[in-house]
DNA sequence: CCGATGTGAGACATCAATGTCTCATCGGGA
DNA sequence: TCCCGATGAGACATTGATGTCTCACATCGG
């Protein structure tokens, strides 16, 4: 069923809603139910018709971003090759989704509650056990705990995200600065 | 009647007050000035009274901040022995402040006026400048920029913080985790 | 052509946080 | 001792976001 015009009636594309919002939401998180509609190019009374509330609209796009963040491990494939290959196309595959995992993570609501979404633990076993294997396999260094290894890495990915919204990183030098740091930091390693 | 001390009837410690407020908006940046005033023990009136607004304690608290940030950076001894020694001296120094950042960093609200705070980028140009000392000195890696260092470094703070806050990462392996991920990666690099 | 559906705009009540005010009380200093 | 200043508690109005509702209208399918 295509269609053309802009502000014209036409069935909201949920997904499309949830996207625009992410990017919204990733620059302002205190954006306005308004502004989320008007930056979806729908009214309010139709934002509101798909998403009961503001928290039902966080909580679809925690939905969205654990959902992009399984598809992203999926299509890394963990156990090919090294665990740094693997890593390198994780990192590829976030970049993304980079936006709105920074505004999930921040988003601490999120994490207090009862009904806190147990995607997270998964995403977070799947990614430290990345790193766990890269250990086992002699390629990453055992002194830095898994945990701390998948933290640090959302952290990056977070902080790079909003430096290239900034303009203070390069958007194309996203996945090498993250993979660089994470992988090699920044002393300068011994040729050999 | 009859209590002591505490809540009694006393001249407000500003400072102190401000360190309560840091402590509880690090870890839930939504507290409402209610909240704080019940966290600093004092009663909501007297919170407006030392501080005109919400806006004006978030702005206490990022003067705060960056004072504490430069204090950490002039303890470093920046020019003293490697940049590698500087750079551990400096997130030490930044430990006890790492909370307070984290809240100030995730405050996007701060660096969207045209107020903005000079004191920031001061802060960025002096551990750039370190990061540069050390890509000049052929101990850092020159393809990652000095910016993206220095990002990279408060990133890395905030996120360990919220990691000990949340007993991901023990508090004593703070510096270690920090400094060794920042400076030599996850990477296992062995001469052979 | 006509009804069903989904929409935009806006009115409206609600709610929570904020900011301001008063007042009784306590403590320190003159 | 007595007065002045600072405080805590609470009342109050204000503000902004939210959630619900109605209504007119455009589009689609029959």
């Amino acid at each position: 069923m295509s269609h053309i015009g802009y502000g014209c009636l036409m069935t909201v594309d949920r997904e499309q809603v949830l996207r625009t919002a992410a990017a919204l939401l990733s620059r302002k998180a205190t954006a306005t139910m308004d502004e989320v509609a008007r930056a979806a190019g729908i009214g309010r009374a139709t934002l509101h018709r798909h998403f009961a509330g503001r928290d039902a609209l966080v909580r679809a796009l925690e939905a969205l971003g654990i959902q992009e963040f399984e598809a992203a491990i999926d299509t890394a494939r963990f156990d090919d090759g090294t665990a740094e290959e693997a890593l390198r196309r994780l990192i590829a595959g976030l970049e993304p989704v980079a936006g709105l995992l920074a505004f999930l993570v921040t988003e601490n609501q999120l994490f207090e509650g009862d009904q806190m979404n147990e995607g997270w633990d998964r995403l977070d076993a799947r990614v430290a056990a990345l790193f766990r294997r890269g250990q086992e396999r002699g390629e990453f260094r055992i002194d830095l705990t898994p945990v701390w290894l998948t933290e640090a890495l959302y952290g990056l990915i977070g902080t790079c995200a909003w430096a290239v919204q900034d303009g203070r990183v390069a958007g194309k030098d996203f996945q090498y600065m993250i993979a660089e740091l994470l992988l090699g930091g920044a002393r300068r390693s011994v040729e050999r």
